[in-house]
DNA sequence: ACGCTCACTCTACGACCGTTGAGCGAGGGG
DNA sequence: CCCCTCGCTCAACGGTCGTAGAGTGAGCGT
């Protein structure tokens, strides 16, 4: 092996484990996953993941999250997750989704993060329904995510993607304009 | 007790058992609801369950359904789904969707659902891209539906549920027209 | 070259799950 | 009035889970 030290060695390992474990909880979600098949996965023992990351839902913590929320841009920052949506989720962003309606602190992360986004667009927007039109484009998009990439809509294989970004445009004018 | 038979007071028993693994499953989901719970719920033994159902699988698919897809009034039966949502979710409707993301019978039940609901309101739609319209509404409403009900998010307490009801009808506005 | 550190594996524990079969006791049919 | 049906409970099994602790072997520092 290569002069690297056995920390790195270690290093490597736990993002070998994180990796899998990315890899379970977007495929099964928090609760059918398991500790075995993610260390299975890993081509690790199950204990080794305790021993890295504590328990399983620390492991949960670290490897599922959000993609964070650039501070400005909203209308358009929009159309670019929309379209960058229109490609495969990463997996730490799917096992998060997957597991928001039945674990409580998945649910409070997502919870949380679509809040602050919501903020974020009505504070851009004008008239006095702007956080009503936010509201609305922000549960809007995560329809369109969950019925694209969770439940898999036979609708998605007749439209083409250049409709759906054609309607996001149609969707920020609409958001734009006053109700 | 009133000159009821046997098979009466059995049948109410497991009316009970009904309702009990509709709340459970409504709030815990699938996997985390457990049939020694339900039978605590209904207050009888966790094996009373497994006579009255034959498995915890088989409970599950009594117990959560989607109501029924009226054939026709599309557009205007929209407006009645998304009012009706603003109230609360019935416990058979909620477990169902609780479970979708974990559960693949649950996902393939919620998704022949809203396939069948696109196809009704895209066929009572004009214009070509009216199979895009109708997709972007179903997958709009199931996003409302899980902010308001599941994640909870805070703009629902700031936005007038007569607000909401305005919004719908400037959707149904934009679904009507052609793009 | 030796010994010690430490990344990793092995084994096991206790809890909880779905599910099963035997037993019990009330209450209606003869 | 007796007996038998049957709705229901009790106790238990096999399996899987998260997690803990002892053991092992390879590789670095001296």
């Amino acid at each position: 092996m290569t002069p690297t030290s056995r920390d790195a060695k270690r290093a490597r390992t736990a993002q070998r484990i994180l990796e899998a474990a990315r890899q379970e909880f977007a495929a099964h979600g928090f609760d059918a996953a398991t500790i075995r098949g993610i260390a299975g996965a890993a081509g690790v023992d199950a204990s080794l993941v305790m021993q890295h990351y504590g328990s399983k839902a620390a492991l949960f913590t670290a490897a599922a999250q959000l993609p964070g929320t650039d501070r400005e841009g909203a209308a358009e920052h929009l159309l670019d997750v929309l379209t960058v949506r229109l490609g495969d989720l990463p997996p730490e962003t799917s096992a998060l989704l997957r597991s928001m309606l039945t674990v409580p602190e998945a649910a409070a992360a997502v919870r949380t993060h679509l809040d602050e986004r919501v903020d974020n667009l009505a504070r851009s927007l004008d008239g006095d329904d702007a956080r009503l039109r936010a509201l609305l484009t922000v549960s809007g998009i995560l329809g369109l995510t969950l019925t694209q990439h969770f439940l898999k809509l036979r609708a998605f294989d007749d439209v083409p993607h250049e409709s759906l970004l054609r309607a996001a445009h149609i969707w920020t004018a609409y958001l734009s304009g006053t109700s």
